[in-house]
DNA sequence: CCCCTGTTCGG
DNA sequence: CGAACAGGG
């Protein structure tokens, strides 16, 4: 008689999960198991936004177990104390999940799969959540990538070899009779109160919502994605990146997808498709790097930012939390924390846009916005958000150079030029007409009457000045070139 | 997945 | 005088 375990973990969905499939094939019994573990030794965990998705996703896959006679079992404890638990107590004789790539995460499993290997548990893991895990793949001198675009190219050579996705499991296998499990509820990963009405109306998390996103996605968005990706204003975007995280539909599903939705199709939507498999490139070269260089999501990859100034400013918690909620007075950099704050998630360009001015222009050190973002993004992932940071901040790898500051109110004209996207979150700019949108302080006071805003009272004064604060961040950049 | 400054060019 | 481009941080 054979019982599996298979361990859930961000990989919260039955179609194509190696994990849940192989157990199928293999055993007789299996235990769908979570385990909830918030005493973890990491720096980084999950912050409110996250903890609200990871909830609502559990609760999707306990009700699609339960639909095929099974049910998700729940432990909350240091991970190996459980699993040696439910595996004495069950007579346990295979283990199964998916792999991760979060340095601590890789340590921890490479121990307890030899912990329980030598103790006589069938133990094996699986890749459900890349096209390609980060070291089947090296440059020519057989060192990790540090480049995006010959590493997207070497990628592209194998996209034709990856595997199909599995396909949804028609029937599961019951868990052992009478088997305990806390209840969803009792890990208290729910807001104490009621912030998140904002995320209730616009997030389906779970399975069935990322399948849902990507049709929606394919159906309606993708033939224009090339041109709406980078306008904030308008819908363009997959917004798949929370699935994604944790797991709810993974690359290869995507990839699969895309191919059949944009067969034949003229050139222009093979752009889009084109262009949109590229992004997903960025998650993969996220990870690659946070495998092969796991010092980074607190230390910069480039070396010479080693002993770099951050923190040149005055460092104040005023000035950081105007730009946590929104009131720098800079409007595309308001509209974007305030999106953030209402709904956990941020357009990637206006991302870029916040991230220069807070390391750029106000002088912080990029871990601050990293935390930030960490904790209100329902899609914070540490793999991309150490690269997004890295990236804007300057000391990547194949980072913007750290010269390459953005200009907030450029940034808003070419991207937003109606200031769709800025009135949106900043209702007090209503009034204002297109072409003064990105930038109220420079307009005429009588103008700025004449639509009913006073600068410093219904909307801030810009709380920094972008000309010169560009200046001093260069200045500070020319002595550790 | 940039910005600024200076220059040239066409109207 | 704006658009287009080159050069450099």
């Amino acid at each position: 008689m054979t019982c599996a375990i298979v361990w859930f973990r961000r990989d919260l969905r039955l179609t194509d999960n190696p994990a849940l499939a192989t157990a199928l094939q293999s055993c007789r019994t299996i235990i769908p198991l979570y385990i909830h573990h918030p005493d973890d030794k990491t720096p980084w965990q999950p912050g409110a936004a996250s903890r609200w998705w990871l909830h609502h996703s559990l609760y999707n896959l306990s009700q699609a177990l339960r639909q095929q006679s099974s049910r998700l079992v729940i432990e909350r404890g240091e991970v190996n104390v459980v699993l040696r638990r439910l595996i004495n107590k069950h007579n346990v004789t295979h283990l199964f999940w998916n792999r991760l790539y979060d340095p601590w995460i890789v340590e921890r499993d490479h121990v307890i799969q030899q912990a329980f290997q030598s103790a006589g548990v069938h133990c094996q893991c699986f890749n459900a959540s890349l096209l390609i895990e980060p070291w089947k793949i090296t440059t020519r001198s057989d060192l990790p990538f540090r480049v995006f675009t010959p590493f997207w190219n070497r990628c592209q050579q194998l996209l034709a070899s990856i595997d199909h996705p599995i396909p949804r499991p028609d029937a599961l296998l019951p868990p052992p009779k009478g088997i305990a499990s806390l209840t969803l509820e009792s890990l208290g990963l729910l807001p104490a109160h009621t912030w998140d009405e904002g995320l209730t109306s616009i997030w389906h998390p779970g399975e069935t919502g990322a399948l849902n996103q990507l049709r929606r996605f394919l159906d309606t968005r993708l033939t224009q994605y090339i041109t709406d990706r980078e306008i904030p204003g308008r819908a363009g975007t997959s917004r798949l990146s929370p699935h994604l995280h944790f797991g709810e539909i993974g690359p290869r599903q995507i990839l699969h997808a895309l191919g059949a939705a944009t067969m034949g199709s003229a050139d222009h939507g093979n752009d889009s498709a084109r262009g949109y498999l590229r992004e997903l490139g960025w998650r993969e070269f996220a990870h690659h790097l946070i495998y092969h260089f796991p010092e980074t999501h607190h230390s910069p990859l480039n070396p010479n930012f080693h002993h770099f100034p951050w923190s040149w400013r005055d460092e104040s918690a005023e000035t950081l939390s105007a730009w946590q909620y929104g009131e720098t007075g800079i409007p595309i950099v308001d509209a974007g924390m305030r999106e953030l704050r209402h709904t956990g998630w941020m357009h990637n360009r206006v991302r870029m846009i916040v991230a220069s001015l807070l390391t750029k222009n106000l002088g912080f050190h990029w871990l601050e916005g990293a935390r930030w973002f960490w904790n209100t993004l329902v899609d914070a992932n540490l793999a991309n958000n150490t690269l997004g940071w890295q990236w804007t901040a300057g000391c990547g790898a194949d980072a913007a150079p750290f010269f390459r500051i953005f200009n907030p109110i450029r940034q808003g004209k070419r991207f937003d030029p109606k200031g769709d996207y800025v009135r949106r979150w900043i209702p007090e700019l209503a009034t204002i007409p297109d072409k003064h949108v990105h930038a109220p302080w420079l307009v005429d006071k009588r103008l700025l009457i004449n639509s009913g805003i006073e600068l410093g009272k219904s909307y801030p004064q810009p709380i920094i000045d972008l000309k010169s604060s560009r200046q001093q961040a260069l200045s500070h950049w020319h002595r550790i070139k």
